[in-house]
This record gives structure tokens, C-alpha cells and sequence, in this order.
DNA sequence: TAGTGGTCTAGACCACCAC
DNA sequence: TGGTGGTCTAGACCACTAC
């Protein structure tokens, strides 16, 4: 028994679970279509529930699969390409773009907000909340923190918080010259706000994507927007997005 | 019972948990400090041991913590910013990147691969393998796919397979003039060589970055790195990262 | 060898959705 | 009301690490 490797180690139960599936979801399943129940698949496979619902768990990662409690598992779509980051840059709320305003609200940031934006620790701040949609789904929960020597003139200004206050905020930006931005992309999980807003449930794997915009030498405003991870590939560069990694995930031999 | 909302849901208890461990990790532990073994710790807190894995787990996929079977579990230390694509373009294997070549084979790439590639579906590439560290630590595992007609001269060759290949490879590459590149995020598990090349098991979350050469018109390249989801921010612009959106996730009152 | 996290089981009950 | 996925339990055994 010295050859080369024979039964090396035993591979969990769940990734071969996975495997099986995956391959069967390429091969036997379309768009849309609902699997059986957790409970049967689980027998039919000889597994517990748990040890299946592991499986189904990596696959709605890789954006495989959507579960809904009362409704079912269905095999989802690919993702789709959101673009994140043209080169040119804009201040938010460019005509153009697929966000909706929600709401506006002062109050003070999270410390590590603040921090980026140089600001007092218990400064106020004005805080746009905006929702991006994509085909007909919501993709993204995004909440934009502009201080207020961004928007000078509305510091006195306590109008009813919501989407006219906000898109006054937006506008007292656009008279900035925009110098920069400035992105970074991690996984986080999503807060019972953004959560409900995505149409997810708390704690939802998310792609959160941090934008600083630079005028005036500073930062003068600062974006949080949280994407579903598992139906967005964020895109950046011009060139829209193309079918890229997605089907077999079979790697050359 | 008609005022306003009393009691609305029971709140999960790992969300619960989460919440309670998050802020004992701010205010009671060092990174780097282990924690008590999961046994104890449910025990502690009066919960199953797979409902505080559920939330030790969460905790991990947002990178507060860090897991090591055989080991324990530890604190982990904030995400390091990986800058992803400066505005400048260039191409992989310049003299400063911090990516170190593994290999190079030449062998049929996946389907999607091939398709952005725009090479037959049998066709061979060149698929040089790279790995990224940072700070000691590798933070992302790479396959290049390089079509042969992007490197003509190599194409009789059969070199051994190794990093001096890799390197004549992307020297050919560079002959080349680079017109632009494209590039996706999007989250997925580890394969299995990825994950050993990690340092991470099978499955881990990761962030897959695609990214597409163009030269002479056409996809000249197409580079699928994986980087390791719990320790990495993935920073796009000149200006390297700040340090943001980690710590208190509390959100402003 | 002792202790850690990783996997797995066979149940139970709950929240949600559609009918 | 019945069926779905979501949560939770109390065990068991395994793989890995460090001593």
C-alpha cells in the first residue's frame, strides 16, 4: 500500500451532498424550478436534515439556489452584473442612476463612519437612506453620510425627514466639485434594517461596498451600501458585465 | 394589547448571541486572545452547541473572528485592504506586484472561462496559478488563463511545468499592448486546491475577483482570483484603504 | 494523548406562506 | 390548515494540533 493515495481522507458528507446536487441543478433543473422539501431530499439522499441543509446552504452562497420559508427552495437565476464605480466619477443622485430615495435623517454616525470623515465622534451628520433596484429586485440598501459642512445650507433646516429633504441634501452636494472617489469591497451580513429592506433575512451574507468622495480636500461624503451577495456580481469599468463563472464549477483536468 | 408593538418577534437566540459576544469581543478581548472552547462557552450561555456555533460562525464570516480546528478560536485582527486594480492599467506580473508564480500548465479551461476568452470549448490555454500574500499571509489564490494566440511564441514549447514557464508566459503577455481591463466581484466557497492554498478548509467564503484583459481587440487574458472573505478588503482606487466599517456595528441612533 | 473545532444524527417546535 | 424552511436540542464521533 504504497502506491499513491488510496482513500485518503473521507470527504464530508455535505460536499459530496453539494457536488451531487450542483451537478444536478446544471443538468435536470431550469430557472425557477422548485426542488422537493428539505425533508424528503434528506431521505432520498440518506442524510439527516441537517447534513442536507448544509449542502443547501453553500449552493444559496453561490447563488445556486433561493429558499424561502413557507414557499420553498428554487434554483436561481444567474446573477446579475451591477455596476459599481463607472471611471468617470459622479456625486450620487446623478440623474441617470437606479436608486431611490427613501429617507434623511441627522443624527450621529457609527464611530469608525465619523473617523472616514473626519468628524467629530458625536457630530451630527446627515444620513440619506437609498435603495437600488434591479430588474424589478432590490439589490441594494445604501445608507449615505454627508456632514454638514457638505449641505451648509440646510443645517438650520428640520423639514419633514423623507425623500424631498433627502434629494435637497443630494442637490446642496452637487454644487461641490467632485475631486475623487475611493471603493472598498468585504462580506459582511446584513442588519435587520438592510435585511428587511433586501427582502432577506437578518444576518443574509452581503457584499458591503464603502465609497468615500473627496471635495474640497476632505472627504465630503461617505457611502455604505450593502448588495445581496447572493444575487449580485458587482461590476467595475466601463464595459457593462458578461457571463463569467457561473454553471459547472469544474476545473480543467 | 393594542398600542404598539410589544413582544413583536422573538428574536433568534444566536442573533441574540452574536450580538452579546460581538460586544464582549469590543470591550473584554485583545486581538489575537483566545476564547473559551465552544463547549464552555454554550455552556456558559445555556444554549446548544450548534446554536453558539451558529453564531461563532457569523461572527467569523464578518471577520471578527478566527477559527482553527485543533486549535481554538481566536480574536482576529481588522481586515487588511488589498488594493484590487489601480486606476492605471497593467498587466499581471509587473516587477512590484506582490503575487507570487506557482505553476503553469497548459489545459482546457471551464466552459465560462472559454466563452469570455472567446476560444473553442476544447481549446487549450495557457493557466498560469499565482498566489498573493500579505502582511505573511496569503490572501488570494489565482488561475490566469492566457489563450495561446496572446502567446504565440510559447505555443510549440513543452518547458516543465513550473514558475520559469509561468514567467515566459506572462513575458510574452507583456509584448502585448493593454487596452483596458474589466473586473467582477462576487462571493463563492473555496474549491479545494484554492482552500489549501488559503490556508482555510474546503467551502470557505470567499471573494471571487474576474478579471479581463483586453489587447489587440479581444480578451486577451482572464485572471479568477479567489481571496480569502474573512481576512480582506478588497480596496479599488489609488488611495489605498482607510480603516472603516469595522468594530461597534452599532448603528446610529 | 488530551483538547480543539468540524461533522453528523434524530428528533422537536416555530414562523411564515398559500390555499 | 397543511406544508415550507428556520431554529434549537443533546447527544455522538471524527480530524487535527500541540504537547
Amino acid at each position: 500500500m504504497g502506491t499513491t493515495q488510496l482513500e485518503t481522507v473521507p470527504e464530508p458528507k455535505y460536499w459530496h451532498l453539494k457536488t451531487v446536487l450542483s451537478e444536478a441543478l446544471d443538468s435536470e433543473f431550469a430557472v425557477g424550478e422548485i426542488l422537493p422539501n428539505e425533508r424528503e431530499l434528506a431521505a432520498r439522499f440518506g442524510v439527516a436534515r441537517a447534513t442536507l441543509r448544509q449542502a443547501l446552504e453553500q449552493l444559496e452562497l453561490e447563488g445556486r439556489l433561493q429558499r424561502r420559508r413557507g414557499v420553498g427552495t428554487t434554483v436561481a437565476p444567474p446573477r446579475v452584473g451591477v455596476a459599481v464605480g463607472t471611471e468617470q466619477h459622479t456625486w450620487p443622485g446623478a440623474p441617470d442612476d437606479d436608486w431611490q430615495l427613501v429617507d434623511c435623517t441627522l443624527a450621529v454616525p457609527p464611530a469608525a463612519v465619523a473617523d472616514a470623515l473626519e468628524t467629530a465622534r458625536d457630530e451630527m451628520v446627515h444620513i440619506v437612506r437609498r435603495t437600488r433596484m434591479s430588474h424589478g429586485q432590490p439589490v441594494a440598501a445604501e445608507l449615505l453620510h454627508i456632514p454638514q459642512a457638505s449641505a451648509p445650507a440646510l443645517s438650520g433646516i428640520d423639514a419633514p425627514s423623507g425623500p424631498a429633504r433627502a434629494r435637497a441634501v443630494l442637490r446642496e452636494l452637487e454644487r461641490l466639485h467632485l475631486e475623487g472617489e475611493d471603493r472598498a469591497v468585504e462580506l459582511g451580513s446584513a442588519r435587520a434594517d438592510d435585511a428587511k429592506e433586501l427582502d432577506r433575512l437578518p444576518g443574509a451574507p452581503v457584499l458591503v461596498v464603502t465609497t468615500r468622495f473627496f471635495a474640497q480636500g476632505r472627504t465630503a461624503a461617505l457611502s455604505v451600501a450593502t448588495y445581496r451577495a447572493d444575487t449580485c456580481r458587482l461590476t467595475f469599468g466601463d464595459t457593462g458585465g458578461v457571463e463569467i463563472h457561473h454553471g459547472p464549477e469544474r476545473r480543467a483536468s
